[in-house]
DNA sequence: TAGATTGTTAATCGATTAACAATC
DNA sequence: TAGATTGTTAATCGATTAACAATC
């Protein structure tokens, strides 16, 4: 059974149409989807399933199998007619269009509810990223564990981002703390920054500020429900 | 200064195209972005900002600023020449159009760092959205308050969807617990899942399963870092 | 073989955007 | 008035989907 497990490559069989190709971008929808596809690949090889089909895909997803066969065939031939896809060769395949086979580190801002809840979850981890530094400005928990990390002082942000190579900041602080902490991420260098809190960052245009909203998901699940 | 004041309808001035109408359901496209601008004006109107403009929504949402300002005309004219939206105004129209003016009652499982962070926030409340039941299976956590809400265990479940005319269910437990409590929300009947699990939840058609996938959004972001 | 599912085409549909007159 | 920003058109681009031969 070679063809799942050969070494693939991102360019495998000539591409056909325009969202393909080594050097080239993909576009803003089939970046998302693949990440999409990803975390339920990584969900169903936990639950042990070694191989799914689109239709499977298209469930947990909510997007079209076609679609979703469509979205691989551009990258090469990954499945298997009559089977369906070899979850884990997926998963590396996906990996490496998306260029995040490799370990990423985070930095998470608040030792809070919500800031211990992300610290210990396995979804972050799953995907490659690790949180290496856990800040609090609240001198009571500075020093204190959380998981294997121990809470540092905002001070140390600078020398951490480099020591450590920290790519993303994750804020987890109150709607009030945040563009101070966003600017200080700034400052260090930081181009990503996934925000939990309610503020609207202003930041450069080279950074990508990621406000999470999930009110804004249940606004629009529930405009469906009503209609 | 009577269009800002003026009680709008959603069918005000006579719609042009397809995605617009009084029965007329929104294209998904259309509901996703009118949720995020609604997310948008709700923090500018606690900062104090009375008007806004297409520019500046774009700047916070990264959707172009001639579609949004056409996202807004199919339902009528909100907008002053020169000077922008009135972001009370534009607030109450957005709720209208998405039909999501009034409260929604929520039901949130588990009470562990998660669920606490979800039931002091701010983000659901500002949307209408009130979690009004917090159940756990734990024993010692039964009983215990939560912000103004008291931890009930899990069988009390049917008679709250009933009397609180819950709509929308949570999930801030363990992954292993997801589908069970899942299973029990289906047959009590509430049609909107909102899943901060991993597990990939099996539920009938006419329920609709949300997961939050913080990783995948990090994934996506950090293509575009990586590129 | 028979059944299932992929890979791919071709056609359609909706999203996106530049541009600019209207007007506050 | 001059500057700013909306509302709207028209053109383009990419996403979506049905259908089906290829093949495991």
């Amino acid at each position: 059974m070679t063809t799942g497990e050969r070494v693939p490559t991102a360019v495998d069989s000539a591409p056909r149409d325009g969202a393909v190709g080594s050097g080239q971008r993909l576009s803003l929808g089939v970046a998302a989807r693949l990440s999409r596809y990803l975390q339920v690949l990584t969900q169903a090889k936990k639950m042990g399933k070694e191989t799914i089909s689109s239709r499977e895909l298209s469930d947990y997803t909510h997007v079209n199998p076609t679609q979703i066969r469509r979205d691989f065939s551009g990258f090469g031939k990954f499945g298997k007619r009559g089977v369906g896809y070899n979850v884990d060769a997926l998963v590396s395949q996906i990996r490496k269009i998306l260029r995040t086979s490799g370990q990423h580190n985070i930095a998470l801002f608040g030792a809070g509810h919500l800031g211990q809840a992300i610290a210990s979850s396995d979804i972050f981890a799953d995907h490659g990223f690790r949180v290496v530094a856990i800040f609090d400005t609240d001198k009571r928990k500075i020093g204190q564990k959380v998981g294997a990390t121990t809470v540092r002082h905002s001070s140390e942000l600078r020398s951490m981002v480099e020591f450590e190579d920290i790519v993303v900041g994750v804020l987890a602080v109150p709607t009030v703390a945040a563009q101070s902490i966003a600017d200080d991420l700034v400052e260090a260098g930081v181009k990503i920054i996934f925000n939990y809190s309610e503020a609207l960052l202003q930041v450069p245009p080279e950074v990508t500020v990621h406000t999470s909203s999930p009110a804004v998901d249940l606004l629009y699940a529930l405009y469906f429900y009503l209609t």
